[in-house]
DNA sequence: GTCTATAAAGCGATAGAC
DNA sequence: GTCTATCGCTTTATAGAC
């Protein structure tokens, strides 16, 4: 069954109550967010997100697995990929930015959502086992041990433990969008302002990121 | 007036409200925190937190000022210090490090109170202006744009914008606290583990990112 | 599948005694 | 200053018509 919405387009109502589900729980919380606010954001009735998800819970646990398939699966192929490890810098930098450009709150609106509901775990391994069926977190990290050993026996870096590394790439590229409101006040920067600052660091990131690699 | 509580210390009623809340709304969010728990944590009836803070939000408000200032001012007298960029470097880091080992969920809970509610903003400013009565984010960003500039006319590192710096930093130092949850699950690391994690980490950082900065 | 109407519980907040 | 008791509203969730 379809509806019409607002956009002329057409999509079921549960699709519509997820997105609608989706904006709401990232602008309150998932604790400050109201059934009958999502509701109304999906142009259904109350009722009717019961229905789907049964519960304000199911709803919280759907939009937050539809957000870790979002956000995890990127990442982590191009961290798991066979390139060099030049190229893969600039390929998890570039991808980062990507999507977080399309999809700026949801870092702050996981981790919130995982600092609240530690239960939450699960899914996020679930979203990243999926996909391509392979590259768990700790799969990508041995690989990783390997590239980087090798790098340093060449003697093109210094030595680092791979989780640094990993912590280290996903902190200069993710930071930035999770902290955004209290970066825009210490840096007295606008929406526009930390747009131009935001162009600015996809363009310098990785030559930072490498230049601390070397030895 | 003083009560007597279980660790046998005497603190009057007040300050224990603002320590229950504090961990309350850190564990549950502020959204999901209630005043009923807040008062049974804090040893005392409900209608004492409306005596001394008004309402939810007033008490809200109360303990975000005072964790914004515990975590703002060292971290801005640091970046502000007339040290050496290296020295500079090295403090900041050992500074956040040893801060947020004493409170590693203060970051989470700034990220989060400030996403949902951006009006907390001033609190903020406030915090970063207190204390030594200069050092407010912009003019720190100035006084080490003239740092950078000397350094890179002298040939010592390469040309970088202070705002990329500070967040540079920053990110590095903050993000393994406030992604504590989400980084646990993808290192596969415990409690513990994680712990020897933020040692070998402390250990490490600055060196990393001062080859960052290098030419 | 989608709606209206309402139940049942929980919430922040206040009144008033001590 | 601190308590007990309770108000009035909001919230999630369900029942039942269509």
């Amino acid at each position: 069954m379809v509806e019409a919405n607002q956009n002329g387009t057409d999509r079921d109502a549960e699709e519509a109550i997820l997105e609608a589900a989706h904006e709401v729980f990232v602008r309150r919380g998932t604790a400050g967010a109201r059934m009958r606010e999502i509701a109304d954001a999906a142009g259904v009735n109350q009722a009717l997100l019961h229905y789907y998800f049964r519960s304000k819970e199911g709803l919280a646990r759907a939009v937050f697995g539809r957000a870790a398939r979002r956000l995890m699966p990127a990442v982590l192929r191009a961290l798991g990929s066979d390139l060099s490890l030049d190229e893969k810098v600039e390929r998890v930098i570039a991808t980062e930015m990507e999507v977080l450009g399309q999809h700026p709150y949801l870092p702050g609106y996981i981790l919130c959502e995982l600092a609240h509901h530690p239960e939450r775990a699960d899914q996020l391994v679930e979203a990243a086992l999926g996909e391509g069926g392979d590259a768990a977190g700790q799969a990508v990290v041995s690989l990783l041990g390997r590239q980087l050993e090798e790098a340093r026996e060449a003697g093109t870096i210094a030595p680092i433990d791979p989780r640094q590394f990993v912590v280290n790439l996903l902190a200069l590229a993710i930071f930035p969008f999770a902290a955004r409101p209290l970066l825009e006040i210490m840096l007295g920067l606008d929406e526009v302002g930390y747009g131009e600052f935001l162009e600015e660091r996809r363009q310098q990131l990785a030559g930072f990121f490498l230049r601390g690699l070397r030895s």
